[in-house]
DNA sequence: ATATGTACCATTAGTACAAATGGTACAACT
DNA sequence: AGTTGTACCATTTGTACTAATGGTACATAT
């Protein structure tokens, strides 16, 4: 399995791991039930920071991808295949593209939406819900 | 009709215009017809910026609260009563609210949801699409 | 001439967030 | 002792937005 990173490209060091790990696994680069390198040997190899691999792990078993087993390691989950077609960003995009839209048309300017989900957001931090 | 503004209040100098503008019309200090001062003189008045009294009436006649009839002035419009109880804000946030919970519930997380948002945002804007 | 709403040009200050970095520390296990 | 994922403490850099300000200009009317 091979990993390039570009430091110049405008897209996330961490996305680029996520892609790329995704991309192996539709591929068959990697199968169900390989081990990744852990968090510390990756970011070795890549020049990274630790914080950065940890993040893009983290994503990635959100989606269920890999699994951390602790002190085991990382390895690929059964369901990777499948779960490496869905992108929570469409997703996302989809619904809400679809919520904006429809408050344009009902005449709210893009400043009060940005305002309104200012709000909403900090509104949910505040209750101490963080990634 | 009075109006008061508290440039120490942390609400926006524009938001303020509008609510006592609104709050005015719905106690029937002022009525459907009767001419508003010009944007200059208010302006003048309250000493603020043209531009910030330009903005509470222009956001005052898109809720149709008030009419601007160009060089003849401008008035209160004829369903400013009810109009000035829609709060397109509380529309915004029902809206804008259920969907994030939603997006929230399928796993994706608070920085995720930001990031799609400001794209969205601005994807639109770049098409010549402002207030 | 004068007044109206409106539309541009622009700047300043403040706020908020993403992304990435560095360091320290922990429990659980070999 | 050494490694695993994880969870804190923190800072720096860049971006992007709001709010408000100032000035100029326009067509349309009295």
């Amino acid at each position: 399995m091979e990993i390039i990173i570009d430091i110049e490209d405008s897209e996330p060091l961490f996305a680029q791991l996520v892609t790329q790990i995704k991309q192996a696994v539709l591929s068959g680069k990697i199968l169900p039930g390989d081990s990744l390198p852990s968090i510390r040997q990756l970011a070795g190899d890549l020049r990274l920071n630790n914080k950065t691999v940890a993040k893009a792990y983290r994503l990635l078993e959100r989606d269920s991808v890999i699994e951390a087993k602790g002190y085991r390691g990382t390895f690929i989950h059964p369901q990777a295949v499948a779960n490496s077609t869905v992108d929570i960003n469409d997703i996302i995009t989809r619904k809400l593209g679809d919520t904006i839209q429809a408050l344009r048309t009902s005449g709210a300017t893009d400043s009060e939406i940005r305002i309104v989900f200012a709000e909403l957001m900090k509104a949910h931090q505040e209750q101490g819900v963080n990634l």
